[in-house]
DNA sequence: CCAGACGTTGTT
DNA sequence: GTCTGG
DNA sequence: CCAGACGTTGTT
DNA sequence: GTCTGG
């Protein structure tokens, strides 16, 4: 599962390498969180009705459907299978930058915080779906989103820990944006992320509260408790 | 036929 | 959006 | 995900 | 133990 994550980088104009052409939102404002975690805004990506340019906006993360409690992750093997999540499959696939998230291995108590991230520290992206329900009573509009969650590789499985994030490459990233991506071919996009390129370390439990939100949540630990 | 319900994940 | 219930 | 709260009645 | 809140 993807419970909590850190998105430290501003500045997201990498992914025009990516062939990704990013457009903020006229609204959009955000600094550096080292601990984001349910509930809160998070920058989110995403397209309408066509294709390129893909905006970046802040959505709440915890996908609230119409007629249903809110869900933070959605796993990629059950997800056409979902009320909630199939219909949202062809037009409303997103993308959650991060550069690095927490799991907490299972097993132990108290349970031990585990950051992990990409070897060269660089930025990616989380697959995700997006809805927009309208408050019943203010008529303000809410926008949440839920993380899509895979298998584990083998670095996940070492913490140990059965879920991962679905990340994305470069190469597929766009595809899973583009509106004229298929449902089946965006379903085969969904898959663990190659241990070798990622790397995960202990951190202090202090990230365990949602309020610390301070660089030190990312830094190495030593096994101490 | 329409009305109304349905609805997640991960962990122990 | 889709399935169930009447 | 973890942290933190969780409780009643009647009367003003 | 379980639910809510961030």
């Amino acid at each position: 599962m993807c419970g909590r994550y850190s998105v430290t980088h501003e500045d997201w104009s990498i992914l025009d390498s990516w062939g990704i052409e990013v457009v903020r939102e006229d609204s959009f404002a955000f600094s550096a969180r080292y601990n984001m975690a349910p509930t809160q805004q998070a920058p989110v990506l995403y397209t309408t009705a066509l294709k390129s340019p893909v905006s970046l906006g802040l959505f709440t993360w915890g996908l609230l459907p119409d007629t249903a409690y809110a869900t933070i992750n959605a796993r990629a093997e059950t997800l056409a299978q979902r009320p909630t999540f199939r219909p949202l499959l062809r037009n409303h696939r997103c993308l959650i930058p991060a550069d690095g998230f927490y799991e907490w291995g299972k097993g132990r108590s108290p349970k031990v915080p585990h950051y992990i991230h990409m070897q060269n520290s660089a930025p990616f992206l989380m697959a995700g779906l997006h809805t927009r329900r309208t408050h019943p009573k203010t008529g303000a509009i809410l926008r949440t989103f839920t993380i899509i969650t895979t298998a584990a590789n083998e670095l996940m499985k070492n913490i140990p820990h059965d879920r991962m994030p679905a990340i994305l490459d470069q190469a597929t990233a766009r595809h899973w944006l583009d509106p004229s991506t298929g449902v089946a071919d965006a379903l085969s996009l969904l898959q663990p992320y190659p241990a070798q390129m990622m790397q995960a370390h202990l951190v202090s439990a202090a990230v365990n509260n949602w309020r610390h939100d301070t660089p030190d949540c990312i830094l190495p630990a030593e096994r101490n408790t």
